[in-house]
DNA sequence: AGCCCGGCTGACGGAACCTTGACGCCGCTG
DNA sequence: CAGCGGCGTCAAGGTTCCGTCAGCCGGGCT
């Protein structure tokens, strides 16, 4: 069950390759624009990502940078424009594949068997590691040191620190925090992230008092700062 | 200096990729046969593979396949046709990337530093034998030794330490550690990783109760640390 | 058949963790 | 200025999770 995301911003071809790649055994995920495409990834953590450069919000270079800042998993371009240029700029950016539509699904298939092939035979090629003035976080390996110690996170501590390492420098909703960490159930249980929140900075922040990496946007949400 | 093998039976674009390829840097080799790649390839070692299709002498797909029985560099398919059915046969077999003539230079370049890119990515540094303080892991010989004396595993507590040092230093989920050593059906029987971690750590560790390398996370799963 | 080894199960003490409530601080608003 | 809501802090249950031991069961070997 390879985890796909599927960014296009047209429904049509979302719908079409929705339908052939779940037909095949894939689980998708599909996203409409850049920001929503982001946002999908942190929690959906697909294995391989395909990507229309035409998106109505963001560029799409930006995109796969945003993708590039915490994942390997390999990206697919897909562009209805043939120039070289976009394609030497979006493979440079760290895409792995570039596909000019129209294509035959048939080709596109082959290109995610290689593309998953690939990322496969190489068991932990990932380098994951964010690092701050104050600590390091290793995201493959779950590890948090802090000046050459290790830090100790409980599972919790752990899921909320993820999210927002890997949402970095993007506000999280409180909301979202509680759906992703909790379930779903727990949407409003904004007190527990107070409570979490201090313990992470407790263990990491020099100055629990004043974070300056765990920052807290009242009445919105959290937001992570390297 | 990456190395570069560039086979095709045109000696005109030979020259041209030789030409451009050497002024960026790269160290570049040519073939002008499917035989010849072949020969070449087993001394040169290249790190990535340029190489037509349409060759006089082998068909593509068995140069490929000669090529991926003992290498894992990076394949990009040159061709004439722009078939799917050929884009689709060549990628199954294990190339990494198809390009269609006539082709940009600056593109192919592009889709050569993402090939790069991604296999350097990946470490690719097996070590098939892993010390500790306390103890030494064969993982290729199925052997564990502590002290000199070798130390018997039943198959059961070898799947999980293989598991585990595999991911050294990584953490490693009890929903993984199940599926992977007793199978799909067993996910949420955590009791069974209870028994035989402390199995484990009677065998290995110096202070079973104090472990040093089997280290359980709690509500998470267990570390293999060196 | 009898033995032995490895895998499974149940019980129990103890540790780690999550939840919950109380309290004080701050900024905003009426 | 008082009230209120959002936030941070702390500590005390209560619950889940973990390690350990001991015993049962089934299959392979002699």
């Amino acid at each position: 069950m390879t985890r796909v995301l599927v960014v296009d911003d047209e429904p049509q071809i979302v719908r079409t390759l929705r339908i052939n790649l779940t037909a095949r055994g894939y689980e998708v995920a599909t996203a409409l624009s850049g920001e929503e495409a982001l946002r999908v990834a942190a929690s959906f953590r697909p294995e391989v990502v395909i990507l229309d450069l035409g998106l109505p919000d963001i560029d799409g270079v930006t995109v796969i940078d945003g993708l590039r800042g915490w994942t390997g998993a390999p990206i697919i371009v897909l562009s209805a424009r043939s120039d070289s240029g976009d394609k030497v700029a979006a493979l440079d950016a760290g895409a792995d594949d570039y596909v000019t539509k129209p294509f035959g699904m048939d080709e596109l298939l082959a290109r995610l068997r290689a593309a998953v092939r690939r990322a496969s035979a190489v068991p932990a090629g990932e380098e994951a590691v964010v690092e701050t003035a104050a600590f390091t976080v290793d995201l493959a390996a779950k590890k948090v040191r802090r000046g050459g110690a290790e830090v100790h996170l409980t599972p919790t501590e752990w899921g909320i620190l993820e999210l927002l390492v890997r949402n970095r420098g993007k506000l999280v909703g409180q909301k979202q925090l509680l759906r992703e960490v909790w379930g779903p159930a727990y949407a409003s249980e904004t007190h527990y992230l107070r409570v979490y929140l201090a313990q992470l900075r407790r263990k990491l922040e020099p100055h629990p008092a004043r974070p300056a990496h765990l920052v807290t946007e009242p009445g919105m949400g959290y937001r992570f700062e390297v």
